[in-house]
DNA sequence: ATTTGAAATGAACGAGCGTTCATATACAAA
DNA sequence: TTTGTATATGAACGCTCGTTCATTTCAAAT
C-alpha cells in the first residue's frame, strides 16, 4: 500500500502539527520521536517529511505561529486610553488567550532551550515584544500618576509570571470559572500597581 | 587503563551529580546522554553506574534532594508571629534560596514531566508542601484581619509564580542587586494581600 | 611486600533515533 | 479513460542511546 484513500495534504498537514503540539507539550521535544508523531497521525514516519523539512523546524513553526498569533491578537484589542482600563484589558486578554491554548503555551515556555540559535532569537524577540506591550501600559500609568510602581521592568516580569503561572494549576471544569479567575487576577494586578 | 590515579568515590560521586545537574538544566533531561555527563566528569560512561542505578534515578535524586533542602531550610526559619513579618520572611527566603541554586530550580520546575509516576508523585507532594507553607501564612493573616484576600489558594499560586519567575530574568551582576530585588518583591507581595 | 576490594575501563548489546529514497497507489484533470 | 502529480509507504542508512560486564588498575590494609 502506498497512498491512502481519502488522503489530502490539507488534512494531514494540520494533523501532524496538532499531534506534534500535543506530544511535545506532554513529553518534551527531545523525548518525542518522529515515529511517535507519525503513529499518532496514522501515517508512516517518512510522510512527515512532506510537511516539514525536519523535526527542529516543526518545533519552531509551532512556537513561532503561537507567538505570532499572540502578538496579533494583542494588537487587535480595542484601544483604551485609561491605563487602568488598559491593564484590566491586558489581564483579561492574557488569561483568555492562554487558557484556550494550554499546549502551545507550554511549548513556548518550556522548549526555548531546544531551539537552535537563530530560531531561539526569533522567538525570544517575540516574547520580549509581548512583555513590552505590558510594560508600556505600566509606564504610561506611572507617568500619568495612575500607577505608583518602583520599578516598571520588575513589575512587568512579576505580572507576566503571575499570569502565566495560571497554566500550572488551571484545569477546565475546576473549582474556578474563567470569569472568576479573570476577576481575581485583575484585582491582583491592580493592587500591585496602585498608588 | 582501568582505575585512574587519584580517583575516589567521594570525589567522583558529587562530580557526577554536579555535571548532571548543570547539563540537565542547560539542555533538558531527555536531550542529555549519559556519555555527555561522563565526559564532563572525565570518566567513561560505564563508571556512572557505580553511583546511580540508572539515568532516571539520577534525575530524581537531584530533584528530590533539592526539594528536601528547600523544605528543611524553610522550616528552619526563625518563627515570626505577625503574618506580615512572616510573609516578608518567606519572600526574602524564597528569593535567597532560589537565586543561589538556579540549576536546581530549573530542574525542579522543568523536568517534572520526565519523572516516572512514582517519582513524580513524590516531588509533586513536596512542591505542594512548600506551597502550603505560604498558604498557611496567607490564611492566618486573612483570619487575623492583617490581610484581605479574596481567594487564598489563588493568591498563593500567584505569589509563588511571581517569585519563581525571577529565575527567568535574573543574572548575577545584573542591573538589580539581590537586596533590591528582595525589597521590590516584598513590596509586591504585601500589596497583593493588604486590606 | 603482599593481598584485597574499590574504582574505572572500553567493548559490546539491542533498540531506537532522524532522515532519505525508490517505489506504489489514489486522485484530479484531460 | 488515460495521464500526471500529489500523497504515502517501508526499508534502509549511519548514529547514538542506556546499560552491562569481564577485565584491569589503583590505593589502602596487613
Amino acid at each position: 500500500m502506498a497512498r491512502k484513500t481519502g488522503s489530502h495534504a490539507e488534512i494531514t498537514g494540520p494533523a501532524i502539527r496538532a499531534a506534534a503540539l500535543r506530544l511535545f507539550a506532554k513529553s518534551g521535544y527531545a523525548a518525542v520521536s518522529m515515529r511517535q508523531i507519525a503513529a499518532e497521525v496514522g501515517v508512516g514516519a517518512g510522510a512527515l517529511y512532506l510537511y516539514t523539512p525536519d523535526k527542529q523546524t516543526l518545533l519552531f513553526d509551532l512556537m513561532h505561529s503561537h507567538m505570532t498569533d499572540l502578538l496579533a491578537a494583542c494588537d487587535a484589542l480595542p484601544k483604551e486610553s485609561d491605563p487602568e482600563a488598559r491593564l484590566n484589558q491586558f489581564v483579561a486578554f492574557h488569561i483568555d488567550f492562554h487558557i484556550g491554548r494550554p499546549d502551545a503555551v507550554f511549548l513556548a515556555y518550556m522548549e526555548l532551550r531546544n531551539l537552535e540559535p537563530d530560531n531561539f532569537a526569533t522567538i525570544e524577540a517575540q516574547r520580549r515584544a509581548y512583555e513590552d506591550r505590558l510594560e508600556s501600559i505600566l509606564e504610561d500609568g506611572q507617568q500619568s500618576g495612575a500607577f505608583a510602581i518602583p520599578d516598571t521592568r520588575v513589575a512587568t516580569m512579576a505580572l507576566i509570571a503571575m499570569l502565566s503561572g495560571i497554566h500550572v494549576w488551571y484545569r477546565d471544569g475546576g473549582r474556578l470559572s474563567r470569569d472568576r479567575i479573570q476577576t481575581l487576577y485583575r484585582d491582583l494586578a491592580l493592587r500591585t500597581v496602585s498608588p
